[in-house]
RNA sequence: GGAGAGGUGGCAGAGUGGUUGAAUGCGCCGCUCUCGAAAAGCGGUAUACCGCAAGGUAUCGAGGGUUCAAAUCCCUCCCUCUCCGCCA
């Protein structure tokens, strides 16, 4: 949710800033014009309030004719106000409902573009592996060691479904096992969180009503709930509607969750093997933390993040999003892309946002100062992202003859696979 | 899934239609007393919004309704607890 006040007061500052995201401004003219029509509202009404509430204290006190008379006055008193507060009510509703659509402001330094074609490479790491043969696909791996079950998943769930087999759930477990007690042993705290939420959670954390068609529904009629997307969701509601205590910052988090994704409009894109489906596993991390620290926090989750990618031996690069391709609860975005030999670019493993105050708006998460509450900060990024690190993991560790070399910071989790 | 109980300020806990934003206790802050502390006494102690201000309005799980007037009565929903059933 983005800050009325701050609007009020420079509305051009945001205007420019939600041009990079491609925002159309008149919206905030919209805003504004429906505000000040609100407040005026608000006047009257309470006006009238405090003439209701006067007469009603007086009430008690009075008797006979003179009390009958002052009951029949609030008889007219209480239908114009009836009339004022449906019109004020109305008001609100409609200012809610354009707030909820004014995605969060860029930081300065998110570079301007209209699409992810835009986005800026920060740097790049590592070298890319060198195969003195042609390098297979994951599928062609899999099909070779029967990590992967494909058809018999679409048969059963539909396309983008997929069973893992045999080497590939022990290379997952090694790691989750990995990742988990790194970021353990860096204080965050663990979580297995809930995956299914009532609506105002994703309200709260700011995929609605952006990204409704991605997400999942279930039972609309009776259970009315959301299979979530990402961890992010669930971690972040941990504090909703709470007073955080400053000491506990940055208070961080890491989750374990499966996450469920739509992936609609994206017909044609990445069709075959498990680069885009519809249900994946992964660790997320999450940050509640003070509004001047949020851009430290940020840098810190990306080094963890470029860490685990190292030790796991990828060849990446840390690119900086654009406007354009930022979404609305994001204030900036790192994304980590992984060289994948077979398609000979890279890709999207891991990506890292700061959502400034937006989502802490949105979801009522402050912390105590001497002045009062104030809106906490909240960042996320991703630990790491099972099926598309899997993927990364198969084609960069590959031999001539089709085995697959594990990183040695896996090695100690696998002793239960094959030694292939 | 069936039956019942309940959700009030930081916490505990009164309050069943009217000058109650809410008794009391605990906690917390300030002051008095003290060399200092404890104890005791006195005072203060929710949040949000509107307003230049004075001040006003709203909030007793959430939403709706009845009423001149709702923490209090009615309806719906959410959540918690107890018992039964089912279940990994």
């Amino acid at each position: 949710m983005i800050d009325l006040k701050a609007l009020r007061e420079n509305p051009e500052d945001s205007k420019a800033r939600l041009s990079k995201k491609n925002f159309d401004s008149s919206l905030i003219d919209n805003v504004l014009a429906l505000d000040k029509e609100k407040r005026g509202l608000l006047q009257e009404v309470e006006q009238l309030q405090a003439h209701r509430n006067a007469v009603s204290k007086l009430i008690p006190t009075l008797s006979g004719d003179e009390r009958e008379r002052q009951i029949g006055e609030m008889h007219v008193v209480k239908e114009s106000l009836a009339e004022l507060e449906g019109k004020l009510a109305a008001h609100d509703a409609e200012l809610h409902n354009l707030l909820l659509m004014i995605p969060n402001p860029p930081v300065d330094d998110v570079p301007f573009g209209k699409d992810e074609t835009e986005n800026v490479v920060v740097r790049t790491v590592g070298e890319k592996p060198v195969f003195n043969f042609k390098p297979k696909d994951h599928m062609e791996l899999a099909a070779q060691h029967d990590l992967i079950e494909g058809e018999a998943a679409a048969a059963m769930s539909g396309s983008r479904f997929y069973y893992l087999k045999n080497d590939l759930v022990l290379w997952e477990f090694a790691l989750v096992q990995f990742v988990l007690n790194k970021l353990v042993s860096k204080g965050f705290t663990p979580i297995l969180p809930p995956v299914l939420v009532k609506e105002p959670a994703m309200f709260a954390t700011g995929f609605f009503p952006a990204d409704r068609s991605d997400i999942y529904h279930v039972n609309p009629e009776d259970d009315d709930l959301y299979l979530v997307g990402t961890g992010e969701v669930p971690l972040c509601m941990l504090h909703a509607d709470t007073i955080m205590d400053e000491g506990q910052f940055p208070k961080r988090y890491v989750a374990f969750s499966t996450c469920f994704r739509r992936e609609a409009g994206s017909y044609g894109k990445d069709t075959q093997g498990i680069m885009r489906v519809h249900q994946f596993d992964k660790l997320e991390m999450f940050s509640f933390c003070h509004p001047d620290k949020s851009e430290e926090e940020h840098k810190f989750l990306l080094s963890i993040e470029e860490e685990i990618m190292s030790e796991l031996g990828f060849h990446y690069q840390v690119v900086n999003i654009c406007g354009g391709d930022l979404g609305a609860p994001a204030a900036q975005k790192f994304d980590i892309e992984v060289w994948i030999p077979s398609q000979e670019r890279f890709r999207e493993l891991t990506s890292c946002s700061n959502c400034t105050d937006f989502q802490a708006r949105r979801s009522n998460i402050r912390y105590k100062t001497e002045a009062g509450p104030q809106f906490a900060h909240t960042l996320n990024g991703t630990a790491v992202a099972m099926s598309r690190t899997l993927l990364a993991l198969m084609e960069n560790g590959q031999q001539e003859d089709g085995t697959i070399v594990p990183p040695d910071c896996l090695k100690p989790y696998l002793f239960g696979a094959s030694k292939k």
